[in-house]
RNA sequence: GGCUCUUUGGUCAAGCGGCUAAGACGCCGCCCUCUCACGGCGGAAACACGAGUUCGAUUCUCGUAAGAGUCACCA
């Protein structure tokens, strides 16, 4: 049995598409649960597209992602150049090698004449046919033409009856007319392939075994194998995928403003969660678990979980999923990826930064808190500058406190401090905590009539990461004591 | 318009002739609790429609409808 390759074909247009990521990613597991290579091609045959640095957001995406390549720029293997624009002659080779086999032709109708075609079709309704005008030149006029330099391409020579049925492997078997194939561009007049031709050259002189794509290649499909059996090469595996959408109408893309892989990834997305969450949009493993690394997807991946229809990306999903990911990662990882961005609240708050230990405390603190990490900032700044709020806060039914309680219980809890000086010496939550349960206890109050006032007068918010007394250790015995008094201040 | 494809809860989806039609996100409720979150428990919510085939259709066939793709010297 032949060795399994696949191939990641993107053209450099400096976006890395989610959808075309997820193909990326398919083709990678596919090779890679059947022991196969994979390899990446750049199809650059369009100059007019060009753009600069274009290439490195494909390399850098496939880095980040942990999808590494087999063969391809930068890791020559037995195919190469991997890179199509610096193939040209190879097309020109085999387009002409077609012509001799009478699969295909010279045509050297001007753009004009096709213009004209093409509006006169439109008048009528009808998609464009290529009319078949240079089908049948005789040699002696192409050979003149050519002699002469007039400026041509090479068209494919559709059969004129039949059908032409291939098979996908998530599709089934579709078969079509071949009168509705058109005789399409092979080689174009500037020497260079289209990508329908350089694509079947490149995949066949690759070792290419299975074409995943987009089902928007579905109906060009034909023509692909009418070339492949032409040449008598042998025709992969096609697995075409349905799109991912923006919403039930929308595909999602660049055009959209939708976001690229990496600006995800400015938005606090991980890179392996985000790669997790798309490979199950249009894939589905065979149990109910939905946690998986690249190496576990490898080894669980199949062709025969690809679904036919279009999914559309829920951003929800994907938040809750990142979240996952941030609550599962070890701690050092995380703290890693998240200790700067803390520094900075307070640098950016102009208040004098903690000390590493501290840091390293208020980064936990968010860690089951957060879905992306974009969300730290605003989760602890108030740790950095307390907030100008309003005493409203104070009253909660549920915790039975109103702004008098409050202001009473606050005042508690300062002269129990100033009275206590151990307390001050063991500053930890677990103490404090303890501590003022027996102060609650020994003034007949509800512990929540003390502690809620407090985590108000220390925060400034309805809600924080974390309770009353987490938030007096992380932010210490004095700063505590100045936003109690400056809670009783505001109370009275 | 021609050709091709798709259609299970709001979303991702399992199902491959017989099920009370999985699971996940989101939503709602309850519990836990020094707020929030985490965690636990529970709930609402779906086979586009119509004919066939069959003892029996979500599943097979054919229509209809609605979506999508394609019909370039773009990929």
């Amino acid at each position: 049995m032949k060795k399994t390759r696949t191939r990641f074909a993107p053209s450099p247009t400096g976006y890395m598409h989610i959808g075309n990521l997820r193909t990326a990613l398919y083709e990678y597991l596919i090779a890679k649960s059947q022991g196969g290579d994979f390899l990446l091609r750049i199809e650059d045959t369009d100059q007019e597209r060009y753009v600069e640095g274009a290439l490195d957001v494909v390399f850098n995406t496939l880095k980040a992602t942990g999808i590494d390549y087999d063969e391809g720029p930068g890791k020559e293997g037995d195919c190469g150049p991997y890179i199509q624009s610096q193939r040209k002659d190879i097309y020109k080779k085999y387009a002409e090698l077609l012509v001799e086999k009478g699969a295909a032709y010279y045509c050297f109708c001007t753009k004009e004449r096709l213009e004209g075609l093409k509006t006169s079709d439109e008048a009528l309704g009808t998609g464009f046919n290529y009319d078949r005008h240079c089908r049948d030149l005789s040699p002696d006029v192409v050979a003149v033409n050519l002699a002469a330099g007039i400026p041509y391409v090479i068209r494919q020579k559709m059969p004129l009856t039949g059908t032409t049925t291939f098979t996908d492997a998530v599709y089934g078997d579709i078969t079509v007319e071949n009168k509705t194939l058109d005789d399409q561009v092979l080689l174009k007049s500037d020497g260079l392939p289209t990508y329908n031709f350089a694509n079947v050259v490149d995949d066949h002189l690759m070792g290419i075994t299975h074409v995943v794509r987009g089902n928007e290649y579905l109906s060009s499909t034909p023509k692909y194998n009418l070339l492949y059996e032409a040449f008598g090469w042998e025709i992969p595996v096609y697995v075409h995928c349905a799109p991912i959408m923006k919403d039930e109408h929308h595909k999602l893309s660049k055009r959209n403003g939708d976001a690229s892989f990496f600006d995800l990834v400015a938005k606090g997305y991980l890179p392996e969660a985000i790669l997790n969450y798309i490979c199950l949009l249009g894939w589905s493993p065979s149990g109910n678990e939905e946690f998986y690394t690249l190496g576990e997807l490898e080894k669980a991946f199949t062709i025969s979980g690809i679904s036919k229809s279009p999914a559309i990306f829920d951003i929800e999903k994907l938040t809750w999923m990142n979240g996952e990911y941030i609550k599962r990662m070890d701690e050092d990882r995380f703290l890693g990826l998240t200790l700067d961005t803390v520094k900075k609240v307070f640098e950016d708050a102009g208040t004098e930064v903690p000390s590493p230990e501290t840091l390293r405390k208020i980064a936990l603190l968010v860690k089951t808190r957060i879905s992306t990490l974009a969300e730290i900032p605003e989760k602890i700044s108030f740790i950095a500058k307390l907030p100008d709020y309003d005493t409203e806060l104070y009253c909660h039914k549920k915790m039975k406190t109103d702004r008098e309680i409050s202001l009473a219980s606050l005042k508690i809890i300062e002269e129990a401090f100033e009275n206590d000086p151990s307390v001050k010496d063991d500053f930890v939550s677990d103490k404090i905590y303890e501590f003022l349960l027996g102060v609650a206890a020994s003034k007949e109050l509800k512990n929540s009539q003390l502690l809620w006032p407090l985590r108000t007068a220390v925060s400034g918010l309805p809600a924080t990461p974390g309770g009353a007394t987490e938030l007096a250790e992380i932010l210490g015995y004095d700063e505590t004591l100045r936003r109690i008094r400056d809670g009783i201040s505001r109370l009275s």
